[in-house]
DNA sequence: CCTCTCATGTGAAGATTTGCACATGAGGCT
DNA sequence: AGCCTCATGTGCAAATCTTCACATGAGAGG
């Protein structure tokens, strides 16, 4: 039975009773109706209808087919319900992923907007790997660095996150702090361990001799435990230092310090409500986040 | 969502999850297979699959799909299943309609075939009116007279009817039996009241007086009821009298008394194994009938 | 690093399906 | 009785759908 259409016209016509009403239900022409049970008939070998001046009754044959085929078309009316509510409603799962550094921001953003909509869970992937949009792993991924260009996925720029040089209590209390950056040879630095691509890394590594970064990690989340802990003065994004009592910004963030963000979605799914609605959140949200 | 086979389509690439498996699957080319997937989305307005060039992953809606189509596929090949073996073997209603006249024959070829075929339920429909083959109120009509030359039915003659003129035990006690036709002019006789079409109740009014029609009914049933009852000698089906132990074959059966029995099927039903099965079964069994 | 394979995607030609026009026949209504 | 309506059925032209051929890109494996 491989061919649903000529069975769902079978199912008109069992339903109606005749051709012409199962023609017009379709949408088709009559001649087509009659061409799809002829066709269905001949491929199952049974009768499906005794054919007479009045329309078609349906045999014993057809009626088992019309049972079968009601409930389908049940299924498919429920189903397209379903599907069409979803394109345009937020609904299901919303998969977010970035790197595990800006969870702290993410994270308030996505529980009020699961506030918003109830209906919706939220998966909040954070990990080594970057996870890939073209396989459906995630619907939006916040990315740094160069803009990505991958060919199926909707590149568009997000804030420049705000970073600021800080120092924690217990640093200040023991080297002070530097008035200005003619001071900084004379001050301990947190820093990361390998050279990266980061805007705020090399500006360090111009501006600070080597041998004064003694804290060197190789993550972010590392990183800011040091400069927290008072290892040394150290860059941490304006938002998350705010949520530490115990630090003082040495310099007010810099544009140049502070590498582009990404918003990537996948093409396919670029489109849809859920997606869009949630980038607009969080495109409000990440207002106060500026540089 | 009006077009079933875009759904199978969509449900085979959910299945196996690129575009190329589900063409060869479904015995198309896969540009084929893209168009209808890219025309389903667009009428639903939501994303069923992720493209990348591994093939196509599946999104929440298309796996909402898979689900809903699983189970369609799976009730399909049920379906037909059954509808291929109805064809090919016999089981399900056999219908089968006749004058009331018939009963007492066809009952035991009835009952004999239902018990060759376990799964056959029989319905036997006798009445006054004529149950129509062509809206599907019967499978087989046995009919009797005039070849019925109905378009849509197919009509192949049957036994000729064997009859005879019989006598009950009460009659002859009474009146004795005629030793030929000479002396029907002495006896009486029942027949009935209008005149019909029966070869043989044409015969008996050329060759009986009226006023030796003493007992005269309105139907086969009180027909047979007079004569057995000994009101007067009268026309009995050969197959019916053995019935009764107090009847006296007055004359032996003669063509010309008998009219012609006629199987009537409806074109679509004709081919199908369990009438044919039936017409075999029933004309074996009525070759004992034969005038 | 290069090639080989296998996947998707697209424009044009070809084949099947569809639609149209018309024929036919059965009921129903006046 | 006779017309009118509504049903199925069929040949032929048109439109749609499918196929073909080819392009492109991503992995796998030496």
């Amino acid at each position: 039975m491989d061919n649903w259409d000529e069975v769902r016209t079978a199912f008109q016509v069992a339903r109606l009773g005749t051709v012409s009403g199962a023609a017009e239900v379709l949408g088709v022409h009559h001649a087509t109706v009659i061409r799809h049970i002829d066709a269905l008939e001949g491929k199952l070998g049974v009768k499906l209808f005794q054919r007479h001046a009045r329309g078609y009754t349906a045999t014993e044959a057809g009626n088992d087919l019309l049972l079968v085929a009601q409930t389908t078309d049940d299924q498919f009316a429920q189903l397209s319900g379903r599907l069409k509510g979803r394109g345009a409603s937020v609904t299901g799962e919303l998969v977010v992923t970035s790197l595990a550094t800006f969870s702290p921001m993410l994270a308030p953003v996505l529980a009020a907007f699961r506030e918003e909509h109830p209906e919706l869970t939220v998966r909040y992937l954070t990990g080594d790997r970057l996870f890939r949009l073209e396989y459906g792993e995630a619907h939006v991924a916040i990315r740094a660095g160069a803009a990505p260009d991958q060919p199926d996925n909707v590149v568009q720029p997000f804030v420049r996150q705000g970073l600021a040089l800080y120092a924690a209590d217990f640093y200040k209390e023991r080297h002070g702090l530097p008035k200005d950056e003619s001071e900084f040879k004379d001050h301990f630095f947190v820093g990361h361990d390998q050279e990266t691509r980061a805007p705020f890394n090399m500006w360090l590594r111009d501006h600070v001799p080597m041998e004064n970064i003694v804290y060197r990690t190789a993550d972010n989340r590392s990183n800011e435990d040091g400069v927290v802990a008072g290892a040394g003065i150290g860059f941490l994004p304006v938002k998350v230092a705010e949520r530490y009592s115990n630090l003082t910004m040495v310099t007010p963030p810099r544009p140049e310090w502070s590498a582009p963000l990404w918003l990537v979605t996948h093409v396919d799914l670029h489109r849809t409500a859920k997606v869009q609605s949630f980038l607009a959140f969080l495109k409000e949200a990440a207002k106060s986040w500026e540089a």
